[in-house]
DNA sequence: ACATTCAATGAACAAAATTCACGGATGGTC
DNA sequence: GACCATCCGTGAATTTTGTTCATTGAATGT
């Protein structure tokens, strides 16, 4: 019924004036607009505007119109801009799905500078996934996976970023807090602290404890970083964090970092994406700046 | 670009779930409907929706529109309704225009039912022109013209919708309170107080004094009635009014009303509107509820 | 009175939207 | 696992709509 050329007729009739001159304006003849119009007044049982003299003026509902063109137009067009910068990747939502979680530290990092490069990406965290971090991905929850155990699937792609050391946290007190790495049968007696995450995706037990096929006498699990170390350093417990992390605390805790093994640990965050997403610029910039941030 | 039916289609397809079922709500095939969109992601340069299994999925830049359309399609419709009351005559805006001073007391008890009867008309009032009463009507400044001289041209009606008697107020102390009329010559040592008009638009000259070559010794102007039957009550002056409109001060003011003469002075308030706009209801209906309106 | 400007009109034409007919993919059913 | 019912995409055919062209008449200024 009123379309959106009518509109644009109309808003081009009152800033020019004239048929003639928005004519030329909306690159059509006269004859178009004339036409155009004369059908919508048909439709609309009134006319939009009356000819005096050489000139149009419009009618009440001429005016009505002109009042909805200035509201609407300017939203259309408003609209087009935002979606060719959703098409070209420059604007657009990002959800980042974190499935460790001591990498939330990391990922504050990188959000700080992306979110100035990129002022028109809406960035947004998220930590619970009803169907896992793989879920969330396939089911359009998030668009960025951060997760330290990439599981390869057709239709996701994984890029490592950040390359860590998995360390034993022990207190400064603690009988081992001098020596350079720790055993898995040194700590039979004592009482490990975790995230309450399922045993399978716990490192310290499936490459450390398990293949001596031993493990700690008690384990104990605690939501929060924080409290973790707390715990920790109250000598309640031991527990296995990325050595970034722990140095981070090692300030202001009375704690010490020990490698798991003679050789450490080596850990790895990797941040998964849709294939499908490969060639959207503003997921590709925080991969690459992710990759580009060095823990200091 | 984005077009109106594009927003239809959007919407149809959210509410419907399908792109079938959307095109039978919109008396459509769906063939149409899959060319109509695919036109606009070729001009987006990105897909509205994707196709997972038999379901649709919207991308964010089809979020993006879907909000677009839910803001702007509603504003169509009702801007649509609008259009049509005002085609109708049911909706519009009755600018009134005044052109005799004591007149606005009058409107004033036209205009409170009317506002009850047309709740979609905005009635505003107008007292001050610059080309005239007729001036304003012809320039669309007004749609209705109260004036007590009607101005018969082309292009305008006018209709009689008040009869009234015009009567010289005096004071209650004044030596001619007791008589039932008076006559020109009476007047000759009188200060005359009137609106500040040009003479000849002035009854109480035109009809009173000019026929009968003689006038008030003095002549006063002032702008509202108040002032002027305070000043008359005071004995400062006498002054010509409808008698209406004296009856109701005459409660509150030591003032008597006397015929002009003894057969009075009749007078008509009239409302001139364009001609073309006879077939306007809410403008009619405001004549023939003015013509219906009498003075208790 | 004349030339000029502007909008309306109808016929001719161009472009678009829509339908039709078909094919491929998906998901449920026996 | 074959079959069927849906659903969407595609390209050609067709209908509808939009645009231009050529012309007219009215209004304005010289």
């Amino acid at each position: 019924m009123i379309e959106r050329n009518h509109l644009e007729i109309l808003r081009a009739v009152e800033r020019q004036g004239s048929l003639t001159a928005a004519a030329e304006q909306l690159h059509l003849t006269q004859s178009a607009l004339s036409h155009a119009m004369r059908k919508l007044e048909q439709q609309l049982g009134t006319p939009v505007w009356l000819r005096e003299g050489r000139q149009l003026r419009f009618t009440q509902a001429g005016n009505q119109l002109l009042g909805l063109a200035n509201r609407l137009l300017p939203q259309f067009e408003h609209a087009e801009m935002q979606i060719r910068q959703i098409a070209k990747g420059q604007r657009g939502s990002l959800r980042v799905g974190m499935e460790c979680h001591p990498c939330y530290q990391w990922l504050l990092k990188v959000v700080g500078p992306y979110l100035q490069q990129w002022p028109d990406v809406d960035v947004d965290v998220k930590q619970e996934f009803q169907f896992g971090g793989m879920g969330a991905l396939f089911g359009h929850d998030i668009e960025l996976l951060v997760t330290p155990d990439p599981l390869h699937k057709p239709g996701v792609c994984f890029e490592p970023v950040f390359d860590y050391e998995q360390v034993l946290v022990v207190p400064e007190t603690h009988p081992l807090a001098g020596e350079h790495w720790v055993e898995p049968h040194q700590l039979e007696q004592e009482t490990l602290i975790t995230y309450p995450v399922a045993v399978e995706r716990l490192d310290i037990f499936t490459r450390f404890f398990l293949p001596a096929h031993t493990g700690p006498a008690r384990h104990k699990t605690i939501e929060t970083t924080d409290i973790m170390l707390q715990m920790v350093a109250a000598g309640r417990g031991v527990s296995a964090l990325p050595r970034w992390l722990v140095d981070e605390y090692a300030r202001n805790l009375p704690i010490k970092a020990l490698k798991l093994g003679q050789q450490g640990m080596p850990k790895q965050i990797f941040l998964g994406f849709r294939e499908r997403d490969e060639a959207v610029d503003y997921l590709n910039a925080f991969v690459k700046l992710a990759r580009s941030i060095r823990w200091n």
